[in-house]
RNA sequence: GCCCCCAUCGUCUAGGGGACCAGGACGUAGGCCUUUCAAGCCUAAGACCGGGGUUCGAAUCCCCGUGGGGGCACCA
């Protein structure tokens, strides 16, 4: 819609701890503006570095990923024209473009011992000044350095930052943003381990893998010149940048982090299991960060795609509110057809350990649908359909205004009524209650209460007559008659 | 310490010089509806960080403060 050029991006993410709903958001912008274009939407997994790798973390990327629906069109698994997608399988790629940047006389080996950098580093500290590479070997004759590499010294790749003059980066976001060469490090490119460092890997992959667009968080906006300076020494055309921000804690403070996320989870899979849809995640993550108008506020998948604008990225930090996507999530599922509900809904009651059929839970879904924000509230407000036995407080069966034996009496006139209807089909069943209520001088909230409380075993509940009309006669009798029974033995006991 | 980014209701945001006594949403409060709870509908309170400029006119542009955030690894 807005760029008819079908753009190429990519998420690329390291497996190095569990997908939270930052990445979950820089995923979603990325594929929205992939599939919105016509273009395509890479994965690429960036584990260059060994020590922080965490097995299973490139798994939950993906689960999370398919969960969300948000399809990858190449990636490690899918495979693609640009592949491999794995960084740790594409280091020779990474160690030749070292080279040829150290050739052309962009960057030099660095033999310095890791224990005198932070030496150097510790010294410039003290005296208040950045703690930066002190460019020793920088200084060494290309032929002894050479001599040394070839010699099988341990080194690394540094990029040849220039000393002076200045450099300036454009974020679509935040237009120009220039600083001073000098106030640049002579960065790692180059592990001594042979292993590239982001500022390379990422650099050399987004060129290969011809992407247009990089989406990417404000925590690069630091490093961002460095980039566009490895770009300008390979002689490469820069993509399109954009740095989305962070998200910060429901206080406002700080970086979101797990600690301070509460009973809330960050992580999507978490969210998944607490109920959320992924219609509902995504939803409200689209709009951290992004908007539309000044008052649309719902999106299906196919409207983001639709309406999604890189115009309309918002560059401020945004702190996340669990509030919001309850809100979303309710809506979602309330717009949710009712087959489809019960389709989600059903592993909610299987993990609560309780035994569910697909009618049954054809016939409560409408009535929990307009009441629940998650699934995991859909057991907790309808668990009792599907229960032996209820257990409600005896306290809470009597009525509003009534002693335990005028509650009992009444209900007891109730299980009357109730036995001699011929079918528990809602509207007989409920004019009849009311006709019963009107009889013996109560208000309909009086008498349904009590039945609620009764039949349901809770305060709360879906409407009181269609839950009777789901749960049966029999059943429906049997739990008024335990509620008698309590009734009466306070009655006595009064 | 140095560098970079950001700044509108509690929160997410609309706003890109006059259409703004600043709009929407979540949350909060009250009401309607109602067999409970929701949902839905209505109403209310609630913000342009401060100071200088520029301009006939600034939430919108510039500068300085302040505040918040991020970064300164052979991590990404």
């Amino acid at each position: 819609m807005t760029d008819p050029t079908p753009a190429r991006v990519r998420f690329a993410p390291s497996p190095t701890g569990r997908f939270h709903i930052g990445g979950a958001r820089t995923a979603l912008y990325d594929f929205l503006l992939a599939r919105q274009t016509s273009g395509q939407f890479i994965l690429r997994i960036e584990d260059t570095d060994r020590k922080r790798f965490v097995p299973g973390a490139e798994e939950e990327i993906m689960e999370s990923l398919h969960w969300l629906g948000l399809e990858w069109d190449e990636g490690p698994d899918v495979g693609g024209p640009f592949g491999p997608y794995r960084q740790s399988e594409r280091t020779q790629i990474y160690q030749q473009h070292a080279e040829l940047l150290v050739e052309r006389g962009y960057a030099y080996p660095c033999f310095c011992s890791p224990e005198r950098l932070s030496q150097v580093r510790k010294q410039l500290l003290k005296v208040k000044q950045p703690p930066r590479y002190d460019r020793l070997c920088r200084r060494l004759a290309p032929e002894e350095a050479q001599a040394r590499v070839q010699a099988g010294e341990s080194h690394v790749i540094r990029f040849k930052t220039p000393r002076d003059g200045s450099t300036t980066a454009v974020d679509l976001l935040r237009g120009p943003i220039t600083v001073q060469n000098a106030s640049l490090d002579d960065y790692i490119l180059l592990k001594s381990n042979g292993l590239p460092v982001y500022h390379l890997a990422a650099i050399v992959d987004d060129y290969l893998m011809k992407i247009t667009h990089v989406l990417r968080g404000s925590e690069w906006l630091p490093t961002f010149p460095l980039h566009v300076l490895i770009y300008q020494a390979m002689g490469w055309d820069q993509p399109i940048w954009v740095h989305l921000s962070v998200f910060l804690n429901p206080s406002g403070k700080g970086k979101m982090s797990k600690r301070h996320a509460g009973v809330k989870a960050i992580y999507v899979l978490d969210l998944k299991q607490m109920g959320y849809l992924p219609e509902g995640l995504l939803n409200w993550i689209s709009l951290m960060g992004w908007s539309f108008d000044d008052h649309t506020e719902f999106f299906s998948i196919q409207e983001l795609i639709e309406f999604y604008s890189l115009q309309k990225l918002n560059p401020s930090p945004a702190a996340v509110d669990y509030k919001k996507l309850d809100h979303f999530n309710g809506h979602h599922i309330r717009d949710l057809p009712t087959e489809d509900l019960v389709h989600r809904m059903r592993p909610f009651y299987e993990t609560a350990g309780l035994v569910v059929d697909d009618a049954q839970l054809s016939q409560i879904a409408p009535l929990v649908q307009e009441r629940i924000r998650t699934l995991e509230e859909a057991v907790e407000i309808s668990g009792f359909f599907f229960r032996d036995t209820v257990e409600p407080d005896p306290a809470q069966l009597i009525g509003k205004n009534m002693t335990p034996a005028e509650s009992a009496k009444a209900i007891r006139r109730a299980y009357q009524v109730i036995e001699a209807l011929p079918t528990m089909d809602v509207e007989p069943l409920e004019t009849a209650l009311r006709f019963l209520a009107d009889e013996i001088g109560l208000k309909a909230g009086q008498l349904f209460g009590i039945l609620r409380v009764a039949v349901t075993g809770q305060r709360v509940s879906p409407p009181l007559i269609e839950s009777m009309a789901v749960i049966g006669k029999v059943e429906v009798l049997a739990r008024i008659e335990r509620a008698i029974a309590l009734l009466e033995t306070q009655a006595e006991v009064e």
